[in-house]
DNA sequence: AATCGCGCCTGACGGC
DNA sequence: TGCCGTCAGGCGCGAT
């Protein structure tokens, strides 16, 4: 489940791999994801190159000169270069080969992910024109942020999670950052006192950062393996510890749901 | 405009 | 061993 440092991640390690190399061929096994690649995109790649790889939120964008690829890797969604060769797995969807015979190769069990042509501006984007900002950035920042939550009175961590509010945080690092930063997942969004949200948007830069910095390390051998997340690397405080002790005061970790996702926290730390 | 719930999909896992 | 139900979750989308 690849969250805004993996996909980062994953895009430092493709970066050098498919930069500037002639696209030769487009293999399509399966174009049932999400929304259905365009049937055309082999046409459009064939003989092109990816001038730029970046990325907005988890969308991964990579340009060309007539239009840009966008992926969305979903919940299961990995890419690969392997040699072109290399023998398929099951739900290896589709290959972007080079003209060194590597491909870039994009696997996804549960096809939640993404592939999409836009000729257009990407930024104007439908998927992407509403998103709010990133959040490594000085966009997102504690001004904006309380501005923001003053208007919601949902859960601090339905907002946190809010793509309009800010890209790129997922269901762990929420209740991660929510955990370090002190806040209690349920708190309605507008009562966040304005040292809290600094904090928490203090805290969400360290924690992300910090994600990819670790996933970093695996980079190395990018090529031959699918980097394990590097949310494994990273101390977790709460996530998937429900019932075990905070590692902070020992209290017993609660368990619960918030906007049908799984939402840990301890009652002692966060207020 | 905010908010809520739905559904897409497969693999892992627990119970019998 | 096998079958079945449940859960996991990003996120767009439609309804309110």
């Amino acid at each position: 489940m690849p969250e805004l440092p993996e996909v980062e991640t994953c895009r430092l390690g493709l970066q050098p791999h498919v930069i500037n190399h002639p696209i030769k061929q487009v293999i399509i096994r399966n174009s049932r994801l999400r929304w259905p690649i365009p049937i055309d995109l082999p046409k459009i790649l064939i003989n092109q190159c990816f001038t730029q790889l970046t990325r907005r939120g988890k969308y991964l964008l990579f340009t060309t000169p007539t239009g840009t690829l966008l992926l969305h890797l979903g919940m299961s969604g990995r890419v690969r270069i392997v040699p072109a060769m290399t023998p398929v797995s099951k739900h290896d969807h589709v290959d972007i080969v080079f003209d060194n015979d590597y491909c870039l190769r994009f696997n996804d069990s549960r096809r939640f992910g993404a592939m999409l042509w836009y000729s257009e501006d990407i930024q104007q984007h439908p998927l992407l024109v509403k998103l709010g900002p990133e959040p490594l950035t000085n966009d997102f920042n504690p001004a904006y942020l309380y501005a923001s939550l003053r208007r919601r009175k949902q859960a601090i961590k339905l907002s946190l999670m809010d793509n309009h509010v800010v890209v790129g945080v997922g269901n762990i690092y929420a209740n991660e950052a929510l955990f370090r930063a002190g806040i209690h997942p349920l708190k309605p969004s507008h009562k966040v006192t304005r040292v809290a949200v600094s904090r928490l948007v203090e805290i969400v830069k360290i924690v992300l950062t910090e994600a990819i910095a670790a996933g970093g390390t695996t980079l190395r051998d990018f090529i031959s393996a699918d980097g394990s997340p590097g949310y494994f690397q990273q101390t977790l405080y709460v996530y998937g510890r429900g019932g075990k002790p905070c590692r902070v005061c020992d209290n017993q970790l609660i368990e619960t749901r918030i906007g049908q996702r799984s939402t840990v926290f301890c009652e002692v730390c966060q207020k």
